[in-house]
DNA sequence: AATCTACATTAGAATGATTCTAATATATTG
DNA sequence: CAATATATTAGAATCATTCTAATGTAGATT
């Protein structure tokens, strides 16, 4: 219950209002132990098992792209029809085993990049991201 | 008129019908000095400015996900709501210029990465992909 | 605490890329 | 040229995401 005035204060410091839905969410994005990776389906599920009521699916859209914007979360570059997220804001790289959708974090510190070739002109680096696809054995 | 005969005999070397659709399309896709990136959108005008005719997306959908699937063209991993392609299929990275939906290739030599960390238990690396992300120096 | 107002939520419609359907056309084989 | 297996096609279906506009709610103002 103090983890609900947490989530309601950093909400009001990002000038966003909590409410129940928004406070609902925060608490299933962040209150475990581990970071994670998630769909805005699978949102809706932890979601509606938690709490036994349904919730809109625009709800989770909007909730879940302002919390990007706010920093909050992270969406991750990943092909597909659908839109990973994930909690783990560091910047960091994936493993990505397509057979089961599932995503594992990889440590920026885990890997190093080197020899880049020049930048187009009058542009500047953004991001650097590293997906390493991965398959069973066989 | 000799790269027709050479596209209809790879494509029945893949054990395909050299149709006259997959023909124009090998022909907008490989009869070119550079390989290049595009999405079905951009290839269906390519193909309708060159022949004056219509061609159906289904026709296009079916011919590039065979050309894929046969090792002709590679699908550009990249997040958001159209799926790329590109003609080049060495191995290599990008530059994407999300403002622009614009990629450029980076050889794959002009990229060294270190330090991967352990694979799971039973898996294997299918590929290590990196994007680099770029923007306008203001 | 009642009122006000800006911001949130909602169900369902709209959108847009991709895939499916099943009827028609074409390439290849004999 | 006939037979048949494979391709093409228009348009319908699908699916994730976004939009719409009506209803609800938080927080400020009295």
């Amino acid at each position: 219950m103090d983890q609900i005035k947490t989530h309601a204060k950093r909400l009001r410091a990002s000038g966003l209002r909590p409410t129940k839905q928004r406070i609902a969410i925060s608490k299933a994005l962040f209150d475990r132990k581990e970071t994670f990776h998630f769909t805005i389906e699978k949102l809706k599920k932890i979601i509606e098992k938690g709490s036994k009521k349904k919730i809109s699916v625009a709800t989770l859209y909007n909730a879940v792209n302002v919390f990007k914007e706010k920093g909050y979360i992270k969406e991750i570059p990943l092909k597909g029809n659908k839109i990973f997220f994930d909690t783990n804001t560091n910047h960091h790289h994936h493993f990505y085993d397509e057979e089961m959708s599932h995503l594992i974090d990889i440590e920026d510190k885990s890997v190093s990049i080197g020899n880049l070739p020049k930048i187009p002109n009058g542009k500047k680096i953004k991001s650097v991201e590293v997906l390493v696809k991965i398959a069973n054995i066989n």
